[in-house]
DNA sequence: TGAATAATACCTCAATCCGGGGGATTACGT
DNA sequence: ACGTAATCCCCCGGATTGAGGTATTATTCA
């Protein structure tokens, strides 16, 4: 009966009853296999080698090392395992900072049964499992915009600030003087109220003008 | 039977059987109903007041303006209406394009029943709706690089660079003294091969350093 | 313990960039 | 007809940057 290829996952989680829980639900599934759970991040690294996990279900809130921190380091030496973030947090930033630092997946605390199995199942296919709020989040951070204060032509010139160019370079690209583009970047700093092409594009990237 | 409050579904696709098929489907849901349909942009566009839809189903490959940058223009007069993204490719450039635009999901036109109507529940829940390809793919645009050549140090100050600080501001947050920080960026330019601020920044973005 | 790496600090010099003015023409759309 | 956008030019002084060095401490790791 018992599968020689259930994948193996691993539970870093400090909450007894939700490591249990989890636990159990995970072992209920043919396709899954809890190898090994950890209250905090310092043991799972230290064990990773020997635990092999395939999928780590990682607690955000953590004694010691957080499971942002762990993550990172987690992927730094072993890329290949996917992380699925579990947390009681929505917040934007903590999701971003998850996200930055290698999660493939983000799921609540309240996950039950069927969706704790989607979610592995998810990104067994290759997937992201996320919540509805964290999956619009995610996305909304792409929207630029629309409200721009700059005209198009600033922004397609703010665009190649983005991309490094100087001056002459811009003003080569756009077939028009050196004096030209100055100008429009004047321009452009004056309205972001801004002095330095990277201070431009700070603010660009913080208002999603490009 | 009719209920009164059934969501308000716009599709803009060229290919009439399509149109048709999903038009069978949305009808089809109590919650759902199509208001109208066009076979291009520039029309849709110029009905939007009249057909006042609440979400709409884009085609992104279009004869004229493409699904992309009609997006943009709906977005720009009607923010509060979403976008859902229908196409054959997952390339991940127009991926990102259409979410720029503004799209608030990306499926796929071989999207059956159940698929079409689960997305159009999960935008009015909030939420973005998107194949599991999308998803890892928007996910792993979030992931930072763990093989970055930049020591600690210098990713701290590269991150500081792409906030748009000078280098004395940089040296001033860091305790250190300007020419340190001066030292740093050199090495920063000389790893990363690039020799201005915003060509750091650049890179960084491209190779997901910060 | 020794070597390598990282982080710190200083020097010089030329080029670029920025800010702050200014003025001017063409074109397009309302 | 007026405003906005895009184009181009000038001056200038000061700040910043980039490129070339050298050198001293920590720390880390083999």
């Amino acid at each position: 009966m018992a599968l020689p290829f259930k994948k193996r996952v691993l539970l870093v989680e400090d909450d007894q009853e939700i490591r249990n829980s989890f636990t159990l639900i995970v072992n209920s599934s043919q396709k899954f296999t809890v190898v090994n759970s950890y209250s905090n991040c310092e043991e799972a690294i230290e064990n990773i080698n020997r635990d092999k996990p395939e999928i780590i279900l990682m607690d955000i809130e953590l004694p010691g090392m957080n499971g942002i921190q762990g993550t990172k380091q987690i992927k730094d030496k072993s890329p290949h395992i996917d992380v699925i973030m579990v947390t009681v947090y929505e917040d934007s930033e903590l999701v971003f900072e998850a996200l930055k630092a290698g999660a493939s997946g983000y799921i609540t605390k309240s996950a039950n049964y069927m969706e704790l199995l989607t979610a592995l199942e998810e990104i067994m296919k290759g997937g992201a499992p996320m919540s509805s709020r964290i999956a619009r989040m995610v996305i909304d951070n792409f929207h630029v915009n629309p409200n721009s204060p700059l005209t198009k032509r600033e922004t397609e010139i703010l665009q190649l600030i983005s991309e490094g160019k100087t001056y002459t370079q811009i003003s080569e690209e756009l077939f028009i003087s050196k004096e030209t583009a100055k100008t429009h970047i004047k321009n452009i700093y004056s309205k972001l109220q801004v002095n330095s092409k990277s201070e431009a594009i700070a603010k660009a990237n913080l208002e999603k003008l490009i």
